[in-house]
DNA sequence: AAGTTTTGGTTAAGCGCTTAACTATTAATT
DNA sequence: AATTAATAGTTAAGCGCTTAACCAAAACTT
């Protein structure tokens, strides 16, 4: 059986309390007790149970996270780097994908708040508000990552969309691209946000965006697909087409080279995320980069930070997003150039 | 405050033991009194904290997963479909990314032993056994997954990879293909054996292997790119290439490109895992699936059994991998054709 | 030498639940 | 009507830990 910490007491020849408070390292303990019993803690193989730590009244060093779909490389990125900063603190993580489900999303949150995590990461936006107000009731902490939700008093955490948008656009127009496709991904409000800022940079430099295409779709290979057919049929192609998330861009790129419609040369191909996609494809796609590292750096923290003091105010913070350079956008300011 | 049993118990007239007969349908209880305490339950929103469930000597309802990198996309599938699987048992998943680091090994083991997970699913490969038989020890119940460990008392559920293998060598022999290159992954066992049954599926044609150019790559970018200049300036170009992960399949297509060599009609390629990769790069590639779904509900499934009897003996079962024809392997049969 | 601190512990209650053992009703049996 | 059996619930111990409150012995005071 594991050891507890009785085992550990009479072996030792002391009182549990004094056992648990070498452990903790707390009260006043003798040199000499203190090292015999830590060496039989070592012999034992003790390892104090986390229930029972828990249990009393202290906290389970567990977190919940939520997200739609951890199949989905941008979130797998996510999980590992909070997973990489939870680590750190002492703290695991449990995964939870709601797949967009509404009732995955409900037992995922009564599953967390049963199991007492003591924080949750939600990357995913909420299908049903009631849910997340509990927790604002429960007094159970979470950040929102990569979203935003008004109605949610908490923290944020998010990548600021619009000015990525507006990078894409600007980046874009300086390259002289004026004629433009969109495809939008629509399942998160993020999507709306980037082509938000994306328009802005367009209209501050006194462009029509109006009559621009703008495809919908969800960011899975069989709708880029066909977000990807539709733009690539039009008689008149665009020069160079937004996608609000890179497997769209990536899956375009592959569905234009089978037009025989050449990426870069024929048509600019700008994305978002700089997920493995943006890598992989080639011609490597240029791409806004969201700082996923800084996200999960801040997320985790200020997670830790409302854990230890409840009341503290929440914080909404946009880090800002960076554009990557590859191959993917034509510069057509310089004649005859591939990029 | 979160409410307890006590709070219920008081409201509703009862003794804690009736409360907890009633949640869990166990002894005997009146219809009205279960109603009430039921109805009780629902107005203050109780849910029994699974901690003291679990000190309670029952199940922590937690399983660890050990992988070696959840933002390798392999890897967050299997997340996913352990997911799927656990969720219907009601269990929660704690991940952990070991990244092939002892170090991170070490402490994750610790840490799920602690928090007392009911069983664990270790998709990384050991790097100090020791830890591992630990696991035996204590009477964790564990299943490897997608490796294989004969020091290791525990149940196996893996890809049959040397049949993979073999599947692969003979598709390209079938599709005429005599003069190949491989590039195995060297993080893992699987890249042996996958490259094991290969050679075995041309040697069973009586065809000499030993001089056949193999390649050793990690399965990151970086790697796979070289080991794909390695290959395309050699003097004479091999018909075939194998790879025994997609990433580096999709990676070498790509880089075969920009050398101008065409797949497949200048030279095929032919990957294994049958990740997003496949579907993503173009052309689509043709590549040996893992039977994800499968293997991740045996697991589970073989994890649960072993957590209900702990002393059932151990299963290995090795689950056959399938072949997925996408348009990346040419056949030589067809004078001229192009797939 | 008697009083005061300091040191190094111990005792016992409590965290939120489960469960074996028990008890008090009510119903069935003869 | 007396005995047995079934029903509906209660009591209390225990899971493995933390922590406030307490205490005995050793070490300083003056």
């Amino acid at each position: 059986m594991k050891p507890t910490i009785y085992d550990v007491a009479k072996e030792a020849n002391v009182s549990i309390a004094t056992v648990s408070k070498v452990i903790n390292n707390t009260g006043r303990i003798g040199e000499k007790t203190k090292n015999r019993v830590l060496d039989i803690m070592k012999e034992l193989e003790y390892q104090p149970s986390s229930l029972a730590v828990a249990l009393t009244g202290k906290k389970t060093f567990t977190i919940g996270v939520l997200v739609p779909d951890i199949a989905n490389p941008f979130f797998a990125e996510v999980a590992r780097a909070l997973e990489n900063n939870a680590r750190k603190s002492g703290y695991a993580l449990i995964l939870c994908s709601t797949d967009y489900q509404l009732e995955r999303e409900n037992d995922y949150l009564e599953l967390l708040i049963k199991k007492q995590v003591d924080g949750l990461i939600i990357a995913t936006e909420p299908k049903d508000l009631k849910q997340f107000k509990n927790l604002n009731n429960r007094k159970i902490p979470f950040v929102m990552f990569s979203f935003d939700h008004l109605a949610l008093e908490s923290n944020v955490v998010t990548t600021d969309d619009i000015r990525g948008g507006y990078l894409a656009g600007r980046y874009l127009w300086e390259k002289g691209h004026r004629n433009i496709a969109v495809i939008t991904e629509t399942q998160r409000a993020s999507g709306h946000l980037r082509l938000e800022g994306f328009k802005q940079s367009f209209v501050d430099e006194g462009m029509d965006f109006s009559n621009t295409l703008v495809i919908q779709a969800k960011s899975k290979i069989e709708e880029a697909k066909e977000a990807a057919h539709q733009i690539l049929k039009m008689e008149k192609l665009p020069t160079a087409v937004f996608a609000t998330t890179d497997l769209i861009a990536a899956v375009f790129i592959n569905e234009a080279r089978k037009a025989k419609v050449s990426v870069p040369h024929d048509l600019s191909v700008i994305g978002f995320d700089n997920t493995i996609h943006a890598e992989m494809v080639e011609p490597g796609l240029t791409t806004i980069a969201q700082p996923i590292t800084d996200l999960a750096r801040y997320a985790i923290h200020q997670l830790m930070e409302s854990i230890e003091k409840p009341d503290m105010p929440a914080h909404r913070m946009m880090l800002a997003p960076t554009l990557i350079e590859r191959e993917s956008v034509r510069d057509l300011n310089k004649k005859n150039s591939l990029t």
